[in-house]
DNA sequence: TATTGTTATACTCTATAACTATA
DNA sequence: TATAGTTATAGAGTATAACAATA
């Protein structure tokens, strides 16, 4: 309890944003991020909001999410392998890949075959149209997502970039 | 969210003899991660979820989430702000704004007080044990989680990481 | 008419238990 | 017995529309 107060009330009668800034001084001076800003957590998820946000943009013409594009590059470069080992790599729980495999077999991207060793098992694979629309994904993220970072930041600073959050990733 | 280690399966010079290990012998080399390890989104989100793990550990004894404590800071670094106000700097929608509030005032961290001059908003307030809190969580970050942050890149790389990553936050 | 806080709602992500069919 | 895929479900997080009080 005790509210300690003292500046209760030091708001002011401002005219919304949005309009003319008319008469006396802008009343809308920027919040204090105070400690926020030295937070690396808090740059890091505002960071990855933005980063997801230009790769659905730019991937926007395939309907691809970041976590579908990384099922489908996975299956390219890892052939027989089944759901559990797929979403074990990526971090998704089992139950919750088993909707994502709907969708991009719904849309004839993969196909789930019964394994002849373990009939339990389902291996992966990348269908033909799979294929091409990886590899269309591909060159869109290279070209127009990846450039983008490369130009804000600059090629070294964003290998250097990826190597912190690959050690984070990896080690923290 | 355990990702359940796959990377660390060491090198594993399968026998080339045709196949048929019979049985036992599990034959489960490490997935291919492919492009995906130049991927910077893809890290990032990697990292994003380690670190705020970490911090939820780190501060677990006074049950804050890191959405929490930028609420807290925030409210400590701008007294006299309303909700709306708080909540757009946090990218946070004012409807999902209200339970998060509540949870707060119900644990007597924050307190809410109509304004005399705009009777439509509430001005946000700390308490004084939302002060208490605050402080103990800022030590518990500054000694425990960004200690650890350092640890791992090195205090030169972990400001040159938050730079980049303001960078993308503010400009990408 | 516009804005603040709010409710209701919905959709995505994530997490856990339990079922089935195989092994 | 244990494992792979699945179902059901619950909880966060996030998004939009709309309403009451106030401006």
């Amino acid at each position: 309890m005790t509210v300690s107060k003292a500046t209760a009330d030091a708001v002011k009668p401002s005219r919304a944003s949005g309009k003319a800034p008319v008469d006396g001084a802008a009343e809308n001076p920027a919040l204090q991020m105070g400690e926020l800003s030295e937070l690396l957590g808090y740059s890091l998820k505002r960071a990855q909001l933005k980063v997801f946000e230009d790769f659905l943009r730019c991937v926007a013409p395939l309907q691809l999410t970041p976590a579908q594009f990384s099922v489908l590059l996975l299956l390219d470069n890892n052939p027989g392998r089944n759901q559990t080992e797929i979403a074990n790599t990526l971090g998704i729980l089992r139950p919750n890949f088993v909707a994502m495999l709907d969708a991009l077999e719904s849309r004839d991207l993969c196909t789930r075959v019964r394994s002849t060793n373990d009939r339990r098992s389902h291996i992966l694979m990348l269908t033909e149209k799979g294929r091409t629309v990886l590899a269309r994904a591909k060159k869109l993220v290279a070209t127009k997502h990846e450039a983008r970072l490369n130009e804000l930041l600059g090629p070294a600073n964003r290998v250097a970039l990826l190597d912190m959050l690959s050690k984070i990733a990896a080690e923290f």
